[in-house]
RNA sequence: GGAGAGGUGGCUGAGUGGUCGAAAGCGGCGGAUUGCUAAUCCGUUGUAGGGUAAUGCCCUACCCAGGGUUCGAAUCCCUGCCUCUCCGCCA
């Protein structure tokens, strides 16, 4: 959500902002509504004052024995202009909030202008792409011969879309997310485990609502969402909280399951578990200080970072193009793993900073040592996606007889092993 | 799921339909004082919206949420949500 106030000061900036973002919004609408709600508060403050002057009055008079049929006659009156101005002002305030919430984040000054993709920035690559004297298999190829992913018996239980993890492939997603979580917590981050069921408030907060509906999962039922990514109920954790400016930064890890309907992604990446309806991953979250929150994006890059380097995984980094950007974000750069089987890079890693976006939507604030409160900002980044980190492992680590050599980093999480064959 | 109780400011906890944004205590902040690791005393202390040059001032709203009754609602009525206790069910 962005200030009304920013709309009304900045018209032109927030709908060039928009633009960039392939984004639409009626900011002529949510300005005439704005002046119109202002209008009629002032007309029913105005009201409400006098009633209370004249209640106040009405009250000493009962007391004292004097008449007062007069002011209540007339304050019977005020009171149905008072109603009638009130309805108005809710229908006009609700049409604002609609309108507000569509209102997408300004992209930052450093994200490049561009509508789509083809104008991302690359900003570094790490590592060195692995080179065979032998042809690389797909990870589906792979994973089914070693009888470690098996995507039929999914087919069966789920249909499309997901995937099983067997033996040493479940073994392998489990190091992983141990190896991701002790490098997180040893680093600062506080782990926790939160619910992957959410209320449609909470959805709100972070920004999935209203335009993502179509690309979760709602239970209808008790009108509850699936959660598409561990931001949602890590950072609502502080949702409508007023906090201490001393408790910042904070740094939160999470291991969750992510459920996403792939609605408009019919026919792409349909083999392997590239993309899939139902897939784990860690999260790292960030509620910080307005002043360095763009240092602290940098770190959370880094952060991710660490995780494949740890893996020796080439990768390279991206800033997203202003058309790129999620509707929330103000800038965001991706970590792009190359893997050898499907000969090209796997986006493994989303890094965001919201700024102060999503911290109004859900009410988080915190207290200065003035006493004033202020809306933090918050980032969040993927460290890492275990469905697209699995398949890289596999091809870049893949041997000619087809076995996996086991990355040292997690082999005391595999029980010593150092191959999967 | 059934029965009962309840939801008040950072916390504890009062509150007869009118002078209650709300007693009191604790905590926090500011100050005074005492040489003894703290006590005592005084003051102050919520959020948001509107107006205004104004972090000041004025006004409005907020005592779980949403409706209703009334000149006037924290207080009465209805609905929903949540919490607690007991029963049932259950990993």
């Amino acid at each position: 959500m962005l200030d009304i106030k920013l709309i009304r000061e900045n018209p032109e900036a927030i709908r060039a902002g928009a633009e960039k973002k392939n984004e639409k919004c009626d900011i002529d609408l949510i300005l005439q509504l704005d002046e119109q709600r202002r209008v009629i508060i002032r007309k029913v403050e105005a009201l409400k004052a006098e009633r209370n002057r004249v209640s106040g009055e009405i009250a000493k008079n009962k007391k004292t024995g004097n008449p007062a049929e007069n002011a209540v006659a007339e304050m019977r009156e005020v009171g149905k202009k008072i109603a009638v101005l009130d309805g108005d002002l809710r229908d006009v305030d609700a049409q604002l909030q609609i309108k507000l919430s569509w209102v997408p984040n300004m992209p930052h000054e450093s994200a490049p202008v561009g509508k789509d993709e083809e104008s991302n920035e690359l900003v570094r690559e790490w590592g060195e792409k692995p080179s065979f004297d032998f042809t690389p298999q797909a990870h589906w190829d792979l994973g089914e011969k070693l009888g470690i992913i098996d995507f039929k018996a999914a087919r069966e239980v789920s249909g499309s879309g997901f995937y099983v993890l067997r033996g040493a492939g479940a073994r392998l997603q489990r190091a992983l997310i141990s190896y991701m979580l002790d490098m997180h917590t040893d680093d600062g981050y506080e782990e926790v485990i939160v619910p992957h069921i959410v209320s449609s408030e909470t959805m709100f907060g972070t920004g999935q609502l209203p335009k993502m509906a179509d690309d979760m999962y709602h239970i209808e039922s008790d009108d509850l969402w699936l959660i598409p990514t561990a931001e949602v109920p890590v950072t609502n954790l502080y949702k409508k909280q007023i906090i201490d400016e001393a408790q910042l930064p904070i740094h939160l890890v999470a291991h969750t399951p992510c459920f996403r309907r792939e609605a408009g992604a019919a026919g792409k990446d349909t083999r392997g578990m590239i993309r899939v309806h139902q897939f784990d991953k860690v999260e790292l979250v960030k509620i910080v200080h307005p002043e360095n929150s763009y240092a602290a994006l940098e770190d959370l890059v880094a952060q991710a970072e660490k995780v494949l380097q740890g893996l020796q995984l080439p990768y390279r980094v991206v800033n997203l193009a202003t058309g790129d950007l999620s509707f929330a974000s103000a800038k965001t750069y991706d970590l792009e793993l190359w893997s050898a089987g499907v000969d090209r890079y796997l986006e493994i890693s989303s890094i965001s900073i919201f700024e102060d976006f999503q911290a109004r939507r859900m009410g988080l604030r915190y207290r200065t040592a003035d006493k004033k409160t202020v809306f933090p900002h918050t980032l969040n980044g993927s460290g890492v996606a275990l469905a697209r980190l699995i398949p890289a492992i596999l091809e870049n680590y893949q041997n000619a007889d087809g076995s996996v050599t086991v990355p040292e980093v997690l082999r005391p999480y595999m029980k010593g092993a150092e191959r999967i064959a």
